[in-house]
RNA sequence: GCCCGGGUGGCGGAAUUGGUAGACGCGACGGACUUAAAAUCCGUUGGCUCCUUGAGCCGUGAGGGUUCGACUCCCUCCCCGGGCACCA
């Protein structure tokens, strides 16, 4: 069999593309219907593409060329994300600037790239670190800054020791700092924040029209967390004070026994009796240490303050505890305990010799212990005895509202972004400090504040940023009074560069500045006919950090009138994780990383691509068989083998009628078609195989192939093995690009079955089958056609017939 | 603990959403070509039982249910993966 010289042929179309500029571009404004796909961009490493990054961008590429091949404009760019920790962590290493070494990354994985056959329109590329590009990533936040959502804080944040910078909560989930997986530190530095707090319900609601996978907007939810409830006022005995609660079970304040407060809650050390206070503080400040180490308690701790609180719905007397299991910074920073109903509430209770009333009575289970915490019925609480917890916190919330003591209120576990690093390697924080007008913005037409080009740029690990020693950078003039002042020094979170990359796709154009790459100018009417985003492919590891704030820029934009939609991403893919060969997730240190390079010098691009494809479902985890890939490799070298066949063929014979061809190329084209449209392209790639063994069977059985017939399938087959399939349509003296071709259409009617094939059941257990061409059949004609089947002799003839289900096309079943 | 996914041959996975379970690929076995190997091609390949072809039974994590018919729907349980975790 001839194998084909993928190296060879590969080479040559790179070649061809790349002069094409025109080729794979899309044009602002065009009577198509438009359609944006869209790949989340890399992080360029030093490390090069990862066969993850492969199978991501496959499948835009296939759909970007089918789309483009169905007559549609089609945007589908790539950019890089260059700013942030590893970088600034690798060069650090290599005792180089990134500055110097990025652009080499990014140059690897644009070659990469285009030796993989992915038809980018290129001249759209940016990456984050171009100063134009930056220049907007300022500007964006210095119109946050203007809409009073940028401020200063000091808090305590999570610090990774080893990435020496603060995090966002975001960041450090589980106590991890996401980026290196050290574990993080709580320390007080003063942070800029951005209040995405302000966003959380515009957040949480535009979910539910987004068409993503559930997890993802579910994992959405629970980070904003939001939280309807009641603040409820509690007198204390013998104070003027009085104790705000936050509680989503107001149904359970019969229940109520005692009050516990966070160990930041201001009432804390005031209102403790003189006997405890010295206990409480020892506990507070012991617990202030272990919070600031980042260690929680494992069982719950707390102390009594010796004061007491009155219920304000049954005026029992309670007492007031401290407790670390209250969160100082979530809602009031103070609770009601309800041991009968809740998990924490409970264990603290029995621990401390707390009093339990069970207030809440199951519907549904007969035998459970405490706590119950679900919705019931309620006992024990005087004249709301006997109705639902639903009912119970309307009409308690009302009667407490109106007098005055209660109000309905919302919390979310959503906390504002902390979005300053005290790193170097990021778009520096366009704000300046005078010491006359203490922090004032940057004048818009002074951006972008380049970021300096320096030798040593070790992070300080004191919180100060590596900038801040940069004299001559930091040295600046006040914007407002002119007086000498100070830069700020911080850098913005790798995050910010990729908010709104995909809307700079749209907005980059050349610039009449020779000295300057590219510009960018914001126009709204691109960013009405692009936008939004149809399709958004990537891993679900951004699922609450990049497309959390990314959404949250958009929205900011959308409120400035700068963007047309709500929202940036109307549909969302999450492309599973490609394990190694033994199962485990890839990594250096266990050695089963396998390097796209790799495959692609051995088996060419065309094979790792529809390889990747053919693992399994794209959104499914699996792993990477360094047996299966011969499998595809085999499969493209047939259809290379066969189009040499039917092209000898083709000189000799004449077009011959095939029924049987027809029949089969316009299934083919049906099923290709919609698998492509479903993103189910291992599927796909079955029915390919399944054809090239159709085709190669008749082949050899000396019929004759009708060679355009084969050059459609040879055009379905172009968005997967994108150069084979050209390279055998050139072969054919066929002159064009198949990107300007169209797709191949398929006839409807035609794929109307000749003859049906029918299963026979006996009381639903296969006996047997027949075929015929009618769909459609009588209950007389069943029982003529089954006599004279074998199987009738031995299930049917002595048995009475009950019931015939016929299922038009498929089965018959005999019920006897 | 809570919230999402998911359990199908030796392996990766199909199954038109209630209608022939195991498509397609890998691997394995047998054969052809070859001095030989690789490559390639052809055939077999869920398990068990019986006998010669062939036939029968069992089989989609486990148990139960609905149905003429269940991988698919319902209930209970087990296991694996992911997310969150004192969020009141």
């Amino acid at each position: 069999m001839n194998k084909y010289n993928f190296r060879k042929i590969e080479k040559k179309w790179q070649r061809i593309w790349q002069r094409k500029k025109e080729l794979w571009q899309a044009f602002d404004f065009s009577r198509k219907s438009k359609i944006y796909i869209l790949d989340m961009f890399p992080y360029p490493s030093g490390e090069g593409l990862h066969v993850g990054h492969v199978e991501g961008y496959t499948a835009t590429d296939i759909l970007s060329r089918f789309y483009r091949m169905n007559g549609y404009n089609v945007l589908h760019p790539m950019g890089f994300d260059a700013f942030g920790l590893p970088a600034e962590n690798f060069a650090l290493k290599m005792k180089k600037n990134p500055m110097t070494f990025v652009p080499k990354n990014i140059e690897h994985f644009r070659q990469q790239m285009k030796s993989l056959g992915f038809s980018y329109d290129w001249q759209r590329e940016i990456s984050t670190t171009d100063p134009e590009y930056y220049k907007w990533t300022q500007l964006i936040f210095l119109k946050m800054y203007q809409a009073g959502l940028v401020y200063e804080k000091e808090a305590p944040i999570n610090f990774c020791p080893s990435c020496k910078t603060g995090l966002a909560d975001e960041e450090a989930v589980g106590g991890r700092c996401e980026r290196c997986g050290s574990a993080t530190e709580i320390k007080f530095l003063k942070q800029w924040h951005i209040k995405i707090t302000a966003y959380a319900d515009r957040l949480l609601e535009d979910l539910e029209e987004l068409d993503w996978p559930e997890n993802v907007k579910e994992m959405q939810r629970n980070w904003i967390g939001k939280s309807e409830g009641y603040e409820l006022l509690f007198d204390i005995d013998g104070y003027d004070d009085k104790i705000n609660v936050f509680t989503t079970r107001l149904d359970t304040i019969f229940g109520a026994t005692f009050i516990v407060l966070s160990i930041h809650h201001p009432l804390a050390l005031k209102i403790a009796k003189p006997d405890y206070v010295l206990n409480l503080e020892e506990y507070i400040q012991e617990q202030l240490k272990k919070e600031k180490l980042g260690i929680f308690d494992k069982e719950l701790t707390g102390v009594f303050t010796g004061a007491y609180a009155i219920n304000p719905i049954n005026k029992f007397k309670i007492p007031i505890w401290v407790s670390s299991y209250v969160l100082g910074h979530y809602g009031t920073g103070a609770i009601m305990g309800v041991p009968a109903h809740d998990e924490r509430d409970y264990k603290f209770a029995k621990k401390f010799g707390l009093e339990v009333i069970e207030v809440i009575k199951a519907t549904q289970k007969k035998n459970y212990e405490l706590p119950f915490i679900e919705d019931g019925v309620l006992i024990n609480s005087n004249e709301y005895t006997g109705i639902s917890s639903q009912e119970a916190r309307e009409k308690i919330g009302q009667k407490l509202i109106n007098d005055g003591l209660a109000k309905k209120s919302v919390y979310y576990k959503l906390r504002d972004w902390i979005f300053s690093r005290q790193r170097y390697w990021g778009e520096p924080i366009p704000l300046v400090r005078c010491p006359k007008c203490k922090v004032v913005p940057v004048k818009e037409k002074d951006l972008p504040i380049l970021l300096p080009k320096v030798k040593s740029y070790e992070p300080t690990g004191t919180g100060e940023s590596p900038l801040k020693n940069i004299k001559k950078w930091v040295k600046t003039k006040c914007p407002k009074c002119n007086g000498p002042a100070e830069r700020e020094t911080q850098t913005m979170p790798q995050w910010a560069g990729s908010c709104w990359y995909y809307l700079a796709y749209i907005l980059k154009q050349k610039s009449k500045n020779k000295k300057q790459k590219y510009e960018i100018i914001w126009d709204i009417k691109k960013l009405k006919y692009w936008l939004p985003v149809d399709l958004y492919v990537g891993g679900v590891e951004h699922a609450v950090l990049h497309l959390l704030y990314a959404r949250f820029w958009h929205k900011f934009l959308y409120n400035l009138g700068w963007v047309p939609t709500k929202e940036p991403f109307k549909r969302l893919f999450n492309q599973g994780l490609i394990l190694g060969p033994d199962g485990q997730k890839m990594s250096k240190s266990r050695g089963n990383v396998i390097n796209p390079d790799d495959v692609i010098k051995e088996y060419g691009a065309d094979a790792l691509r529809m390889f990747e494809m053919f693992l399994g479902p794209l959104e499914a985890e699996k792993p990477w068989s360094t047996e299966g890939i011969k499998g595809i490799s085999r499969f493209l070298n047939r259809v290379w083998d066969l189009a040499q066949r039917i092209k000898i063929q083709d000189s000799r014979s004449k077009i011959q009628e095939d029924k049987e061809l027809d029949y089969e190329l316009n299934k083919l084209i049906y099923e290709v078609s919609q698998g492509i449209l479903n993103l189910r392209f291992n599927v796909v790639i079955a029915k390919f195989m399944i054809f090239e063994d159709f085709l190669r069977k008749k082949i050899e059985a000396g019929r004759f192939i009708d060679k355009e017939k084969f050059l459609t399938f040879i055009k379905l087959l172009f968005p997967f093995a994108p150069y084979l399939a050209q390279e055998i349509w050139q072969r054919f003296n066929k002159k064009t690009l198949l990107d300007y071709e169209n797709w191949p259409k398929y006839d409807e009617r035609l794929l109307k079955k000749k003859t049906f094939k029918y299963v026979i059941q006996v009381n639903g257990k296969k006996r047997g089958f027949f075929e015929t061409e009618k769909e459609s059949l009588t209950e007389k004609e069943i029982k003529e056609l089954v006599q004279s089947l074998p199987l009738y002799e031995k299930y049917l003839k002595k048995a009475k017939i009950k019931k015939i289900i016929f299922i038009k096309g498929k089965v018959i079943n005999f019920v006897i």
